[in-house]
DNA sequence: GCCAACGTTGGC
DNA sequence: GCCAACGTTGGC
């Protein structure tokens, strides 16, 4: 009988930022198998939850970051969970990591997410302030720049409310 | 474009 | 190990 309740098969939800200019939801529902690798990520902390939380059938909330308007444009999926991102030893990446290159140690993980749905109604920034079950989600506090951020399931399901 | 908040770097 | 300086993020 399977553990449902053990670490490894819980069901996690996450949001992670793009910046729409560089990379929108749209973008990944146009991506073959609406599918992306999520490499650039330079942060422990982000790099920390992916490498040690994210499992395929995770829960991701897509946020837009420095977008007119700032929100959430739909739900997606981990499809992979963490392992190397190569872009920090391509010296032509923008995400490139000269020191990590030379010690030739690669800290830097990615995943793979697949677009789920985009919602009915984008999610405004403004909405989620507006909710209350949203009080505590962390996008929302001052200064909250880790791009990759754990999100509870109870404010999973709000966004989705707000977004369908 | 401004600037507050944050993470990282490096001198000491 | 402290902390000032710096670069970046991201809402506004």
């Amino acid at each position: 009988m399977p553990d449902i309740m053990s670490e490894t098969s819980t069901r996690r939800y996450w949001l992670m930022k793009s910046e729409p200019d560089v990379f929108s939801f749209s973008d990944l529902l146009k991506a073959p198998k609406k599918t992306t690798h999520w490499e650039g990520v330079r942060n422990y902390q982000a790099r920390n939850f992916m490498r040690d939380l994210f499992q395929a059938g995770d829960g991701v909330l897509f946020y837009h970051s420095n977008a007119e308007p700032p929100g959430v444009a739909g739900v997606a999926e981990v499809v992979r969970a963490g392992y190397p991102d190569p872009d920090a030893f391509n010296p032509k990446s923008p995400y490139y990591d000269e020191a990590a290159h030379a010690k030739k140690v690669n800290p830097w993980i990615m995943v793979d997410v697949k677009a789920v749905k985009a919602f009915k109604t984008f999610v405004t920034r403004e909405m989620l302030s507006a909710e209350p079950k949203l009080k505590e989600m962390m996008v929302l506090k001052k200064g909250s720049r880790l791009s990759v951020q754990p999100v509870t399931e109870a404010e999973f399901l709000a966004v989705t409310k707000l977004g369908s």
